[in-house]
DNA sequence: AGCTGAACTTTACATCGTAAAGATTATACA
DNA sequence: TGTATAATCTTTACGATGTAAAGTTCAGCT
């Protein structure tokens, strides 16, 4: 806090915040070691006190990008508590809008972190924290009649894995323009959930 | 051919063949240009008389990576032309299968191209070709009426999503292990294209 | 006060992408 | 056929990167 040199005093979290920075500035290609420890005002290696490696911070990073997209996806979901068919749309909307927004941290937290079998146990955490709430959305629209019957983590992959491919597929430039004129993202999404889900779901 | 250390004949094919080796043993990130003009029999720079930079070979090298997506899918789809519920699915298992026996190289294919706006024009070619092909099956499958009627490009949009969501968050390995020992791969694929199908799709 | 360990810096090194200049070969044109 | 020219490849060089090792500074305990 106060002294200015040595002991820093919070680091690691510092670090995690200088990442995701020059993530939105740099994009994917800017973030470096030696960039990260600049950007917190550290020398170069003083990122080696509090992380392993490389890996071990993007991991870091990732975890944090997680984290902000639970807690928007939370967010939507209280907001929708008592509207499933709302709930089901908003949600995915929220996490497209997420990966819209943020497009470097959403790739670099679908593209990290089984580099090598190292555990990255918070990783993994918020990563089953994230399915849970899913599981807990799809049982809703279950019980609301908008999603057949049947085992709620199997749709909920088949949902996710839905939302997530359009998503992917658009980020990474694969959904042609002549598509793109005609429909406008929502409505793609709208449309792949109809697909998915029992009743007409609407705006 | 004849002359060893000058004129090696066909680099450029030679470096992505050696790309595409690099990255099936040592991964995306063994992935250097040093390492491809070693394992091609080239000094490291000589790259450079055939590839603007990095990022052009990484795009070659996925541009061929998607050649050989394209090739397995064709033969599917004609191995099962008359029979269009088959159709779908083997097509469908045959992009999972490609993503999870090169797993790497699926990967790049679909991280890479838009780094820069740069044109990559075979890498477009064939990613067009590619939809293109997809949208000839969903037609097919609308004919049979297995899938519902309406604009194909965009069923096509979201029966690819739908797919290629499933192998992405399986790759990362997001998809909880509980679900994979209840049901295996093959399993959540029908599942999913059973959302999208008007009538049931089995084994 | 002095010891100990954590946090951070400095120095060093191998590897990377890439630029520049030199060497070698193929090709086109006289 | 001989020679200029361009294409292909090598060599050398440079700055940036990840990381190891050793040195420096500081907090807290005894």
């Amino acid at each position: 806090m106060s002294s200015d040199n040595y002991h820093h005093g919070n680091l690691k979290n510092a670090l995690i915040k200088a990442g995701m920075e020059i993530l939105e500035k740099k994009g994917t290609g800017g973030l470096s070691l030696r960039s990260v420890a600049k950007q917190a005002g550290v020398s170069h290696a003083a990122p080696y006190a509090h992380f392993a490696d490389k890996q071990a911070l993007i991991a870091a990073i990732s975890t944090e990008g997680f984290k902000r997209l639970l807690d928007k996806l939370e967010i939507v979901r209280k907001m929708n508590a008592n509207d499933p068919p709302a709930l089901l749309v908003e949600i995915s909307w929220a996490y497209i809008r997420f990966a819209q927004q943020e497009p470097d941290c959403f790739k670099l937290m679908f593209s990290s972190a089984l580099e090598k079998e190292k555990e990255y146990s918070d990783f993994v955490k918020v990563s089953q924290q994230n399915f849970r709430q899913l599981v807990d959305v799809v049982e809703v629209c279950q019980q609301a009649g908008i999603l057949e019957a049947g085992p709620a983590d199997q749709i909920a992959v088949s949902v996710w894995g839905t939302v997530h491919g359009l998503i992917m597929l658009m980020l990474e430039g694969q959904v042609p323009h002549s598509v793109l004129e005609k429909y406008p993202l929502r409505k793609l999404l709208l449309f792949s959930l109809n697909q998915i889900a029992v009743n007409e779901l609407t705006e």
